[in-house]
DNA sequence: TTCAATGCAAATATTTTGCAATTCG
DNA sequence: CGAATTGCAAAATATTTGCATTGAA
C-alpha cells in the first residue's frame, strides 16, 4: 500500500522554481487540491476558494488549474461525462482507483503497470512516454456497507 | 497484434436490439465512428456527417454520440485538453495507444492488463468493475520518420 | 398510425480572453 | 519600479433542451 504523501509546500516550491509567483490565491488553490480526497473540477475549486477568499475570480482559478496541470502537479481523471476533474499527481507513476459509490480515490502500487508498459513497448514497437490507468469499482468500505 | 474488427452492421444490430430505430443519420454516424482511425469529437463527427447529409442537425449528433456511448459502442479517450473525443470500443478489454505525433490509435494485446487488474484487486481489496488504460507516445512509423 | 428521431433555435454550461488595477519580488 | 497575477465582464466554445415536424416500424 503506497503512502499518499502530498505536501503543499512542495507545490509552492515547484511554482517558485518555475519562475511563478507565490500568491495568496495560488496558495489557497494548492491547498484545496492537495488535500482533496475527491477529484475536483475548476468550478468546484472556485466555490471552495471563495469560502476562504470571497472575491476570488473564476478566471484566476481556471488559469491556476491550467498552470498546476502544466507543472504536472495535478492531472485530469475520467468521470462519467467528461474529464474536467483533477487529482494530485504523485511523484512516481501511479494507478488510480476511483470508487463509483463514494467517489474516494486510492493510489495503488504501480510496479505492475511499469512492467506492463515495458512489455507493451517491446511487443508493439511503439515508444510509450505517458500512460493513464484509471480503475473504477467499489472500494473496500463500500463493499462492506452494501 | 490483436486484429481490429469493427463491423458497422453489428452496431446497427445493437441499436435495433436495444429498441432504437435504425435511421439514416445514425447509420451515417456509426459508419463515421466505426471507420475512423482517429478519436473524433461530436463536433468533428457533425462536420463529417454533413458532408454526406448537409441538413444533419448538431443536436442529433450529440444525442447519437451519447446513445452510442451508453450502448458501449464508443468510449471517451483522453486528449490534450479534455476527453471529448471518442473511439470505437472493441468487444474485449483493450489497451489503447495514441500516437502523440500523428494521432493514430492502436489497440494492444490486453492480456497483461487483465492480469494486472486481477493482481490489483487481490492486493487492494477493491472490486474493480471498469478500467481505462491509455498509453501515449510515438508510434512505430513516427519514430522512423523522426 | 404511432412514437422515436430529427432539425432548428434558444437556453445552458464551460472555458477563454482583454484589459485595467493590483501585488509580489 | 516592472512584470506577473488578478478580477471583472465579455467573448468564444461546447453541450443541452424545447418543440413542431419527419420518418421508421
Amino acid at each position: 500500500m503506497p503512502s499518499k504523501t502530498i505536501n503543499p509546500e512542495d507545490w509552492l516550491a515547484a511554482l517558485d522554481e518555475s519562475g511563478f509567483r507565490v500568491t495568496t490565491v495560488q496558495e489557497i488553490l494548492i491547498d484545496i487540491f492537495a488535500h482533496s480526497e475527491y477529484p475536483l473540477s475548476a468550478e468546484q475549486a472556485w466555490d471552495m476558494a471563495r469560502q476562504s477568499r470571497p472575491k476570488t475570480g473564476r478566471a484566476t482559478v481556471y488559469r491556476t488549474v491550467e498552470k498546476l496541470e502544466n507543472l504536472g502537479l495535478i492531472r485530469r481523471v475520467h468521470g462519467y461525462q467528461g474529464c474536467s476533474h483533477f487529482v494530485p499527481t504523485l511523484p512516481e507513476l501511479m494507478m488510480l482507483f476511483i470508487c463509483l459509490t463514494c467517489g474516494r480515490t486510492d493510489y495503488l502500487d504501480s510496479q505492475p503497470l511499469e512492467n506492463l508498459i515495458q512489455h507493451s513497448e517491446d511487443a508493439s514497437g511503439h515508444h510509450i512516454t505517458e500512460s493513464r490507468l484509471q480503475l473504477f469499482g467499489a472500494c473496500v468500505d463500500c463493499q462492506q456497507n452494501a
